[in-house]
DNA sequence: CTGAAAGCGCTTACAG
DNA sequence: CTGAAAGCGCTTACAG
């Protein structure tokens, strides 16, 4: 799409103007609005009153643009309008706050063009760090040293990439899997079935290695059949949950890596005449509100996505933004929490 | 919190890098890059080639501080983790990236003091534009003048003061409410309560006035004691509905104005042992996903966040964005829908 | 079509 | 402590 070309704002108060008000130097005018101690109490009183007066602004873009950095944070995921997104979102914007920076915010939309173009962007715009959940297609990584190239700090999370050498933030997913697992076989059941995504995820990997631990662990059988690795969407999970619910061996609970799945694991009971928790059990990842809103309510893995946000923020304000170039790689895992619903109590 | 200083960055290649390699002018690797009229494509040619191979990336920053506009929106939520916001932003970010431009959030938090700031923050940014649905707290208006003042283009939705003349984009909340009366009123139910939200939000008065003229058009008999003001969360449903369900003129359905709340009221019904769509009539807003797994399902206005976000956007990019003084002040309604459920079929 | 020069609004050595 | 000057990386009249 083509830029339409935009009128030139109307011109706005500078440190130029205050100065000529004032018969000072512009430079002076900065270091009162700075607050520098190389500047009398006087002329700091005089420049703050009449900054005030003439409503003066900072212009942050010049300011950035001469000191060579931004107080720009970019933030790319998936989808903002996802709640564990959302929450992460939130979370950031938080500490930023805080900490006086602004964030950019771009969505993939599980598109590895748009994070490219998403990388790109906030390169451009200068910004600080980025913040990078990746799409479920990104499997190459050349997108990710070009923010290296471009010595801008960023953050892995959540779904990370371990082909590149970044500070990560994530939940421990193995340990959360294995943890379900050991709860699911605690109330009873056997034949254990994993529902996850994309194993070319790091993410994928670790619960499904977390699974298979704990079925080791506690002597429950591995059924080859029982795993799946695409499962995503309320839709697959009811689809692949009646398949497998058909055969002659069946599970009899799932281990959803999406609330969204567990909720079409139900259906699917639902429309073989099966209850939950009594015949099946179930429980997904992500503690989104509407699992303990349905019936039977869904236990779930909570991944403290708000908290996992501020984290990251925090991870970038303590240590990432303080240091200066070899970077010591650090990871940072969120603890998660078994919420045990009707799904899986019997 | 005291700002950190920050090291500055390593220098990237810029226009005079790539002049310089060329033996060509600055102003010419410029007007090549922007693909201008007035140089020739063998010049045009040989600049991208050499931008790709010495990796130069366009600064975004110098460029908006020469041409005195940013490409950049600014967005003020309350909060960006509730669906409804979350669905905007990403209706909004999906528009602004095929026009390529960038978004700064902000969340107030429903707190006046943040979304001041929120403000402050965004014209120092020099956003092009801010987008704004109002905090709870806000009454007054001097921070929206501010944006004025600035000459800065701002879009009010959903939340808006008409106390300021901007572009708005909101639903036709006052049909809304009137048609989920009308709903209520054709499956029977005669004694209709309302549970909105704070009064000085001219959303939750066209709300009220709906309901209102509905009752009347329709011969119901307006119960003053059934109209509620500050309900908007789910516990504050609860507690009001236990309340009016054990007094002697009782509700026999609730138009609410948010689902939260609506689920508040379920939680009551239970409580008292009524069911619901039998003894009492629900219907809420925001079409959230939960309402379609509770039992019974909730109906609920749908108010199509994600599309009210693109068309938010569309109307910067469409109308505000190319013109210049005096606007002509525009509505933009988006359309609701009622979306029939359990909770209100009887 | 090409280039030299000025300027966007700041900050920061540097000199006094 | 104050100020003059240069420079951040671009774009845009203007001249040729």
């Amino acid at each position: 799409m083509a830029i339409v070309p935009m009128a030139k704002r109307e011109k706005r108060i500078t440190i130029y103007d205050l100065a000529k008000s004032l018969n000072i130097a512009p430079s002076s005018v900065s270091k009162a609005l700075n607050n520098s101690h190389a500047i009398s109490s006087k002329i700091k009183k005089m420049v703050e009153d009449k900054a005030k007066e003439l409503n003066y602004i900072h212009n942050t873009n010049a300011a950035n643009l001469r000191r060579g950095f931004s107080r720009i944070i970019g933030v790319i995921v998936p989808k903002i309008n996802e709640s564990f997104f959302a929450n992460i979102i939130a979370g950031i914007e938080k500490v930023c706050v805080q900490h006086q920076h602004s964030l950019i915010i771009c969505q993939t939309e599980e598109s590895l063009e748009k994070e490219v173009n998403a990388v790109q962007t906030l390169i451009r715009q200068n910004v600080d760090c980025i913040l990078i959940s990746l799409s479920l297609e990104t499997q190459s990584t050349a997108h990710l040293e070009e923010i290296k190239n471009n010595h801008i700090h960023f953050i892995q999370f959540d779904r990370i990439s371990p082909a590149i050498d970044s500070y990560t933030v994530v939940n421990d997913n193995e340990e959360a899997s294995y943890q379900a697992v050991v709860h699911l076989a605690k109330q009873g059941y056997q034949n254990i079935a994993y529902f996850g995504g994309p194993a070319h995820l790091n993410l994928y990997q670790e619960r499904k290695q977390g699974y298979k631990n704990a079925l080791k662990d506690f002597g429950l059988t591995f059924y080859e059949d029982f795993v799946k690795d695409e499962i995503i969407s309320t839709a697959s999970g009811k689809q692949e949950a009646l398949h497998l619910l058909q055969t002659d061996v069946k599970p009899d609970a799932f281990l959803c890596t999406s609330d969204y799945v567990s909720l079409g694991v139900l259906e699917a009971l639902q429309q073989l005449n099966l209850s939950s928790p009594k015949d099946v059990g179930i429980i997904g990842f992500a503690n989104e509100m509407f699992t303990q809103l349905v019936q039977p309510s869904l236990s779930s893995v909570n991944q403290f996505s708000y908290e996992m946000g501020e984290q990251i923020a925090e991870l970038y304000f303590s240590e990432v933004m303080k240091q200066k170039d070899n970077e010591e790689i650090k990871t940072i895992k969120v603890k998660t929490e078994i919420v045990q619903r009707a799904s899986s109590s019997r």
